[in-house]
DNA sequence: CGGTCCCTTGAAAACGTTCAAATATAGTGG
DNA sequence: CCACTATATTTGAACGTTTTCAAGGGACCG
């Protein structure tokens, strides 16, 4: 990205890239399926004129910090991105993880301020969407405002998936799957994933030590569960993760 | 309520009680507040053939179930609802309590049916929404459609409070400082509450096991924190208590 | 007054954490 | 290319908070 860029690039206003492409990305194009159907072309240019691709971010660098001010959502394009906050002692609580196609920035509608930070876990692309906009063209399209409730619905219950009292397996296999799933929905492999993030993070995460996590993946290869060799992790019996995490997951 | 009503009464259709008087209801007027400024006795009448008033539901009741087919959200106007699953065990997990004032079935529109189930834990009074028909009024009515956002957006980072890794002092803090706040909110007392739900719905919310709810609850009383006498709980030192929740909600 | 459910209390056990240290890895500059 | 440093991960052992197990009271309801 530029430099000089220096606060919330996802919150400012961002120059679009490509700005005289008229295609929409594979990522957009699924944010908008919604509203592709039945519409006409204008709806899809009144979309399509509120999308801006921002990015590449390295990692480690924010896409918003907790308390700016909110006017966009965002799907990502390409890259992890690490939702989490920060209490007053620095302790950091990581709030989940969003792989390319998933939407970060709808807890922020409520208060008008972004209630965490989110952070690059690696090269990170983004289509942002300026809230106002959409929220405006959606009183026009049905199909737009229905998925945008939708997004909002399916986030509340991912939230208190890890709320129950579940033991460190049935964490570590839910987490395991859950990735798997949804690298597979995106058309990546469902059996050999990468984790772009620390065992800290995955850990913090989970509501576990880090050294728990070390050694429950440790023990999970021990039993030919899964390999894992630094963060390539290969699913080798999933039938057995699928039994540990499915009292987590609900299936 | 009339007998002989079997299954999910949110979920089905239902008579509207009083129907054919004109006022809102205190939880209706401040449901519908959003777009009672601004707009014209149309938009309030538009909104108010779509809200009907449901129960009184007796303590144990089933609002609805999972799995049930969502067609309906609704806001508690009297009594305590608690939210909560069942896995293929039989164990319970539960999710929330909805006090009045405040909403349920938020999370369902995702898939369109409940992913969880309602119970009454004393008498409860409902006024029930029909979502496709608040849907299309908020397609009318960008102030209500920027309402149901918020009321989304807001229950995704209620969901995630408890998903630290606190203390039991600080989670049985926060559920107190939590529902006093809550009960303030609509004008109750804030030092003196009535729990409606049992210990063992308290520590299953809250992580924890019935006798740890039990134990911390008497080691507060000892401190000079609460007094609690069955379920009537008075806060003495709100500042402590405040303390010991501050890192749970985060202020 | 009996029954049931809810709550409380005590003691032992377990799971995961914390502490401490070794190992490995990636990044950096010479 | 390599040494060097900081960071990340792994491993071991002791500790601690919470759970589990077991039992005893107590309130409410018929």
């Amino acid at each position: 990205m530029s430099p000089g860029v220096r606060t919330s690039p996802v919150a400012a206003a961002s120059r679009a890239e490509d700005s005289d492409s008229v295609e929409f990305c594979g990522t957009c194009a699924f944010s908008s399926a919604c509203v592709s159907n039945g519409y006409n072309k204008t709806a899809l240019r009144d979309l399509h004129v509120l999308i801006e691709h921002v990015g590449p971010f390295q990692a480690g660098e924010y896409l918003f910090r907790e308390g700016d001010t909110f006017n966009a959502i965002a799907a990502v394009r390409a890259g992890v991105v690490k939702t989490a906050v920060t209490d007053s002692q620095g302790r950091e609580q990581v709030l989940g993880f969003h792989l390319p196609g998933e939407v970060i920035g709808l807890n922020a509608i409520h208060a008008n301020r972004y209630p965490c930070d989110a952070i690059a876990l690696d090269t990170v692309t983004l289509c942002r969407f300026s809230f106002p906009q959409i929220a405006t063209l959606a009183s026009r399209l049905p199909g737009l405002q229905q998925h945008l409730f939708k997004l909002l619905s399916a986030d509340i219950g991912k939230a208190a998936v890890l709320a129950g009292d579940f033991s460190a397996d049935e964490r570590m296999a839910a987490f395991i799957l859950s990735l798997s799933r949804r690298y597979a929905a995106r058309g990546y492999s469902a059996a050999r994933l990468h984790l772009p993030m620390a065992r800290a993070d995955i850990a913090n995460y989970l509501g576990l030590a880090a050294e728990t996590v070390s050694r429950v993946l440790r023990r999970f290869q021990q039993d030919g569960l899964i390999v894992v060799d630094r963060r390539e992790l290969e699913i080798l019996d999933a039938a057995r993760i699928g039994a540990l995490a499915a009292s987590v997951l609900r299936d």
